[in-house]
DNA sequence: CCATCTTTGTGCACGCGTTCACAAAGACAT
DNA sequence: ATGTCTTTGTGAACGCGTGCACAAAGATGG
């Protein structure tokens, strides 16, 4: 995944000192700090003072071995023979993750799923904020959505200028994703969730994450489809290399537009997967 | 990891017996195996014959030593010191990952998101037939979304099985997730896709691959923070651990799932989605 | 103050995934 | 055929992430 980060992170030899906290989180932790924190939070809710690992890693749905391992790495929090503190981990989890500060958020793209992003209660709390949403479609631009104005692309830079927006997200057609990370980096965003099926170019110091259906899909057909023809399977496999049929659905996606010629065609360079969909 | 991954697969040992080939491909290649497919098609529709590594590397985002390592679990395609032919590559790829055959899948909870994914051009394609939507809600029964009509909940085991669907979307609000996800399991459906801010108990030998927006957003703010932060760190370390002002927006529950790993710093990784309103 | 019990924090080993680097395979030209 | 050049396929090293197992820390009770 790439954490992207710019700089790699640095080995951090000066750990020494005090809370080396803060400092060379995992990347897998990291993955997983929103995870407690849902499950904190349900607590919290609950009122219950404190929680044991076990018992945390249980509602979060993981290993409590795991889970001590990555709050270690954010310092010694809990009390041995008693547990975690919900509210003061909801706090140290949610500090370092960055949700006590606000994060304005534009969304480019109003379709189907844009729509869906923007009425997304999530957004609201946790310090995410939608600062606009954008299309380039003069025939949706004007319309309110989830009590927003839809504006039109061209107001892209100015908006996140003035509402210091670092963070966007790409629910546009695949053939205009690239061009509009690239305006969206050029106009100061860092970091970017794209939805759209395709694989963004972005500099260095650019965050990049992805979230592809389809591929998620895929990857269920594959595991599937091992499920149901593990007993009888080899069969067919002996001369299966000969002859490619022509490719089945061929159609397929590739929704929006050919190769883009415009810029490089390219597509070089760095990116790291996964698993997404599209 | 980037992980990122379905939740838990069972290694199955068993395996061993005959045909290498199939067998114990990586879940990271499984992974990445429909970008691969992805890029191939692109190059497929200009006609592209043949494709080296480096080349196909680049358009799908990742390393060509990986991608060669990739595509040698799946057997020897390619033909040194020309590449690999773009057609038969498509045609193996898409029958490994199960895309040749049809694979009916059911979306329950056709709020704003399941209106979205019911509309998503990419089921169509590659194989996914969306045999049925359905919703608890009388209000939305009946609807026509995407041309099928909304079903009411109750016919879930009767659809599920004259359908034959093993593949199950939610898409409901996260309280009625694991309830919706049982009667999907009970059913015969044993590959779960899951956009409910919910961690899903299933048992033994069915996939669940969960797509988290909030998550998402999450861990990119973590990045950002850093990004911003990394030149006046330290400072608030020290005494940071006390008081913790109480939670803000509590509310709200999100869920998430792990993450792949990926180092690289690059950009990418990702995975995700959301959940409707409720 | 001591004994006992609970739960954290972590050293260590293991396995997966990534990357390097190169021999081998094949295409092509002569 | 032979030589050269390109590109694959993979052995091996490395690093990250996971999970075990346990010593240490602290609570609790007498």
């Amino acid at each position: 995944m790439a954490t992207g980060r710019s700089t790699q992170h640095n080995p951090n030899p000066a750990a020494g000192t005090r809370r080396s906290r803060g400092r060379g989180i995992p990347d897998a932790t990291v993955a997983r700090l929103p995870l407690y924190l849902r499950a904190l939070t349900a607590l919290s809710e609950r009122s219950v003072p404190t929680v044991s690992s076990e018992e945390l890693a249980a509602a979060a749905g993981v290993n409590s071995a795991k889970l001590r391992k990555d709050f270690s790495y954010l310092g010694s929090y809990g009390t041995r023979g008693v547990g975690y503190d919900v509210e003061y981990l909801v706090y140290q989890i949610s500090r370092e993750l960055g949700l006590t500060q606000d994060w304005p958020v534009v969304i480019v793209g109003i379709g189907n799923l844009g729509h869906a992003l923007a009425n997304y209660g999530g957004f609201a709390s946790r310090g995410f904020r939608v600062a606009a949403l954008l299309d380039a479609d003069p025939a949706i631009t004007g319309n309110v959505v989830a009590g927003l104005p839809v504006r039109h692309t061209d107001e892209m830079e100015e908006i996140v200028r003035s509402e210091r927006v670092s963070i966007g997200v790409i629910t546009t057609p695949p053939g205009a994703a690239q061009q509009v990370c690239d305006r969206l980096v050029a106009a100061g965003v860092t970091s970017i969730l794209n939805f759209a099926p395709t694989v963004l170019n972005v500099p260095d110091g650019v965050d990049v994450r992805k979230v592809d259906l389809s591929i998620e899909l895929q990857i269920l057909a594959f595991h599937e489809q091992r499920k149901a023809g593990d007993e009888y399977r080899d069969e067919d496999e002996g001369a299966d290399a000969e002859a490619p049929p022509a490719p089945a659905a061929a159609v397929v996606s590739t929704p929006g537009r050919a190769v883009g010629p415009g810029r490089g065609h390219g597509h070089e360079r760095g990116q790291e997967y996964e698993e997404a969909a599209g």
